[in-house]
DNA sequence: TTAGTTTGCGTCATATTAACGCGAACTAAA
DNA sequence: TTTAGTTCGCGTTAATATGACGCAAACTAA
């Protein structure tokens, strides 16, 4: 073997798919590149993991300095290392993704206020580099991991009704699900917890809200809920 | 944003957690180091990645000319960050794991005899780094996808009996499964396929044989074969 | 009041599952 | 050539889960 410095190293950069909620929709922050390469075009955000840092260190700097959020939900997805998916030289990517609550943030704001936004999932850009496919998996992976971990949750407030828990899943995995099915399934799962009290406002009947059960220990499958 | 060379890069390595699959054992490759750091004791096998290189290519070199092997099932695991894991600096390693016939290949030969040996899963040493942590990661994915993909077929011979593959899910799993219902269950799922043939030679009643369906489109859940 | 909507809860036929029984097809021993 | 022991393939049945709905209470707005 080789003495241990004599090996020379791609670069190491880190990709964030940050997914948000809104209005019933799923939906991603890209960036509007204003260098090359893409200039002009959206990406996934990013950054070059720095020498000291752990991922989720380069994430967290990601998220807060360029977008200003912090205490998001993340998951390593996977790592990408085609040798041309940077015409920069070889970068490696690592590649999270995020669940955020887009209310909690104004990421409209600060100095790169037309650089960020939130797209519907549903109907994206082209995106620079090989972005569309890190997101197809990341959102690939969210749908699957939500029937059968208690996961998205960090896409809603506090509280939610079971309404809203339930179109959060419809817009993931954009289909259509028996309300009152899910309801039960759900229910069973021990995934939310009723709380008692009734979201008070414009609606017609009060609906009872819930919360996330934060002490789940067993995860259940829900996996019945929906078809992939 | 800096120039695009001013950064310096972590060293980047590929770990390999092998699987094997013998006598209703399942069992993990390990390397036994002869140089520091960990000298003397156990590893996963793994090498760093060279700059023209896709990961799959560093674990193909690993599975070559370490141990001899070529063309079996790869997964990418997880990539590990931690940044004091290697002794010997800023170490970034991506793990995969591989699942090998080992009655395809004969490990212990050549000129590392003593160096590689095969495991059994559940009585492992000491290992180096964090490959045990790397190791545990590995036999968690592989339990759960054996549950929802076709996979595992590579640890066995081209045909196999209903007995084998029930054996050799109970071994991944490590819990006992109705014969009966697994049976049931796998031929509902048409992950396998009869061949018409049957195994002829010392045993009983002749059972008969089967083969990966490898134009299964659709892969069907298995959830209910076990509780994990 | 009344009409329209959302919300919570229930019903029921069908499908799936877990837990077994059983005899055919073998080998090896008597 | 029986007989005992084993493996193997295929059923059965009760309990449970699922999908596809019905319906009335609790609201708001007209």
């Amino acid at each position: 073997m080789k003495p241990f410095h004599s090996y020379k190293n791609p670069s190491l950069a880190v990709d964030l798919v940050v997914f948000g909620y809104n209005a019933s929709e799923l939906s991603v922050l890209l960036l509007n590149r204003n260098e090359e390469p893409f200039s002009g075009g959206w990406t996934l955000p990013g950054a070059f993991l720095q020498m000291d840092e752990r991922f989720s260190d380069t994430c967290g700097r990601v998220l807060q300095t360029k977008l200003g959020m912090d205490d998001v939900y993340l998951e390593q997805l996977y790592s990408f290392d085609e040798p041309d998916r940077d015409p920069r030289g070889r970068v490696i990517s690592v590649a999270y993704y995020a669940l955020v609550n887009p209310a909690k943030f104004e990421v409209v704001a600060g100095t790169m206020a037309n650089d960020v936004r939130w797209w519907n999932c549903k109907k994206l850009p082209a995106l620079g580099f090989d972005h569309k496919q890190i997101f197809k998996m990341a959102l690939q992976r969210l749908r699957s991991k939500i029937l059968y971990f208690p996961v998205g949750f960090q896409l809603l407030d506090e509280q939610f009704t079971m309404t809203e828990i339930h179109e959060l899943y419809e817009a993931i995995l954009d289909q259509s699900i028996d309300r009152r099915n899910f309801r039960r399934k759900i229910l069973a799962s021990a995934y939310i917890l009723p709380t008692g009290m009734k979201r008070e406002g414009l609606q017609n009947r009060h609906p009872e809200l819930y919360v996330f059960n934060k002490k789940l220990k067993q995860p259940a499958d829900l996996g019945s809920i929906a078809r992939i």
